[in-house]
DNA sequence: TACCAGGAGAAAA
DNA sequence: TTTTCTCATGGT
């Protein structure tokens, strides 16, 4: 896993993530970004941020249809404004302040989460990992593809395997296991995509990308 | 045209 | 319990 680690770092670099400019974006952002392009998703925040409406306060108050329209572009945009409003309706009992929320430890902070509709393990392990600053590994598709083609699992593994295979090889750090994550997405984006073949693939023991195995 | 994107939950089998 | 379906727009 280090040496994943390390060839992944070396070919992409910091990721930077998560990138926004508060919690309370980084919540949201977590939840637009639900099977979507990040691409997508980053245009409607910075929309969302020049008109001020980043906010819980403003995802209760305004009414759906406006919601509907400002969302429109990311997909599924009755979907996600529903869980927003779940989130909101949530973070209200911390004052809105996300800051009040992640007092509590990791273990009761992500069953709080799950259980807002709408959060499920990855969307609540991201907010935990780039919002809260918890040591936990975002296990995805692109983790659960790459480390599949790495023969380290299947692509039927469940989220809480791969999730403990990376705990139990690298130390509990927040930074370290959030870089990774970004990375494995960068790396997927690039060379790792469902149906491709790998090309020009920077891992050099991965067997899909020596043609050892499709 | 068809596939896919930084998922989650309800419904069906 | 596991699999399938639904939500939906936009880029490639």
């Amino acid at each position: 896993m280090y040496r994943l680690f390390d060839t992944l770092f070396t070919a992409y670099g910091p990721q930077h993530w998560w990138p926004a400019d508060s919690s309370e974006e980084m919540m949201i952002g977590a939840i637009l970004v639900q099977n979507s392009s990040w691409q997508q998703v980053s245009s409607v925040i910075q929309q969302l941020r020049q008109q001020q409406l980043l906010s819980f306060l403003l995802i209760r108050q305004l009414p759906a249809e406006t919601w509907w329209q400002l969302l429109h572009p990311v997909g599924f945009f009755r979907v996600k404004h529903r869980r927003l409003k779940a989130l909101a309706d949530f973070m209200a009992h911390f004052a809105d302040q996300p800051s009040q929320l992640f007092q509590s430890d990791s273990q009761s902070l992500r069953q709080a989460l799950l259980a807002i509709p709408g959060i499920g393990k990855e969307t609540a392990d991201a907010i935990l990992c780039y919002g809260a600053q918890r040591p936990l590994f975002v296990v995805d598709k692109y983790a659960q593809r790459l480390f599949s083609r790495l023969q380290w699992c299947t692509e039927i593994t469940d989220y809480d395997t791969i999730q403990q295979m990376v705990h139990a090889a690298l130390p509990a750090d927040a930074a370290l296991l959030g870089e990774l994550h970004a990375l494995i997405v960068q790396h997927g984006k690039l060379h790792c995509r469902k149906q491709a073949n790998c090309p020009g693939c920077p891992i050099p023991f991965c067997p899909a990308a020596l043609g050892i195995v499709s």
